[in-house]
DNA sequence: CCAGCCATTATGTATATACATTATCGATAT
DNA sequence: ATATCGATAATGTATATACATAATGGCTGG
């Protein structure tokens, strides 16, 4: 299984990045001497440089040459993936138990409140919003057992994602609800997403603390 | 200023799909019509079908064709950049003070505790050890009033991260120390990073979930 | 001495071409 | 009928080439 040749310089380039034996700011070498020392086309050592801008590593100034970015402030991804699939992955068993549905706004808006569960534990309690103008069928989309955000997350394509992560203590009423300590700390997770101009769904996620907490991992460049 | 052609054909489809008229798992044009249909060569379609590879929004399979790939799982990018540059960024005045500073584990690692003030109120705790082995600088470096992460932003270049990000009721003896209420609910950032192979810094930092939180936007596709 | 111009150089885009790779589909032989 | 094989069609990689663009640095004339 032999890279192709614009793979192995991209892979070379990074590899000698990461090392740190390349700097941010270090010049790398010009495309003409790479295409030497590669025995290739020029056009070679320029899909594998392409390849680098498009990364994040590397930027080219017409003339001068091509550069080692500076590294970007901290910005790891964040997987948030749908609960329900993040919990199966987890071996555990998935629930998710309705516990309101009413429409709101003049036929406009479908709000849903509801619980989901993993391993038979209330992991976190959710509020959602969807917009009928732009989602008609989730008026009659089974929201009893399934739930909301997995239904929406493989039928509507979204377009763009504003997600907001606090801490909140848990509120009385809740915590008596769903059986959870007093002074429990929930991950309040706000997220709302868009499909071209309209508003598709806007949903408040209200997870356990002590259960759930969202990992990142990430390497250079973004 | 006119675009380059090959940015024209990716923008065009990528609009295409945005907009919903090609959908998840629709097949695009091919090659050889995209040539006809914009008059260019081949290799400069197949530039523009690279692109939207790279940027995740196709898949192609040889012999068979190029298809609108299915939406990811959600994967907000999350934004936590440096806390001082946050604070200042927000137009408020920062502050970083050190609580206390031991060098661990035979000299080999320096464990530094510190708060983080946004006008004058604190904002976060933090507990932090940097691997000296691999940071040696960082022993001659002034902490008392700049923060640690800060200064490791700017000196020392990561290669990669892991965060975790979760809820936590702070702590009776914090709360004390820096006049959060009783019940406060902590936003608790824990990010490791590495510079190749040998770690650089730990930290865990413990903010104020009433004034903090973590904030993503993101647009289709990663 | 300095401003302005021009040659140089490195990247940026585009083309035509060639051959490799791989999945599909139909034809052929068993 | 079915297994096999080969033609075909689509993408994948690589080349040589050409001209465009932009910044640099040196040359030249005032």
């Amino acid at each position: 299984m032999t890279l192709p040749l614009y793979q192995v310089i991209r892979d070379d380039i990074d590899r000698r990045i990461r090392s740190g034996e390349l700097r941010p700011g270090d010049r790398i070498p010009f495309e003409h001497d790479l295409m030497r020392q590669y025995g290739c086309a020029r056009m070679t050592v320029n899909k594998a440089i392409g390849a680098l801008v498009a990364d994040g590593l590397i930027e080219r100034r017409k003339k001068v040459g091509s550069f080692v970015r500076m590294p970007q402030l901290v910005t790891p991804i964040v997987d948030i993936p749908d609960i329900e699939v993040e919990v199966t992955a987890r071996g555990e068993a998935y629930l998710f138990k309705l516990l309101s549905r009413t429409v709101e706004e003049g036929g406009s808006v479908l709000a849903l409140t509801g619980i989901h569960y993993a391993a038979d534990r209330p992991l976190a309690y959710e509020e959602r919003r969807i917009n009928l103008m732009a989602i008609p069928e989730a008026e009659s989309a089974d929201f009893e057992t399934r739930s909301p955000g997995h239904w929406l997350l493989v039928t509507v394509p979204w377009t763009h994602v504003e997600t907001q992560i606090g801490a909140e203590p848990a509120p009385a009423s809740l915590s008596r609800r769903v059986g959870w300590d007093k002074d429990t700390a929930c991950l309040v997770v706000t997220r709302q997403t868009w499909r071209g101009e309209a508003w598709v769904t806007r949903v408040r996620q209200a997870f356990d603390g002590k259960i759930y907490r969202v990992t990142a991992s990430l390497d250079e460049a973004r």
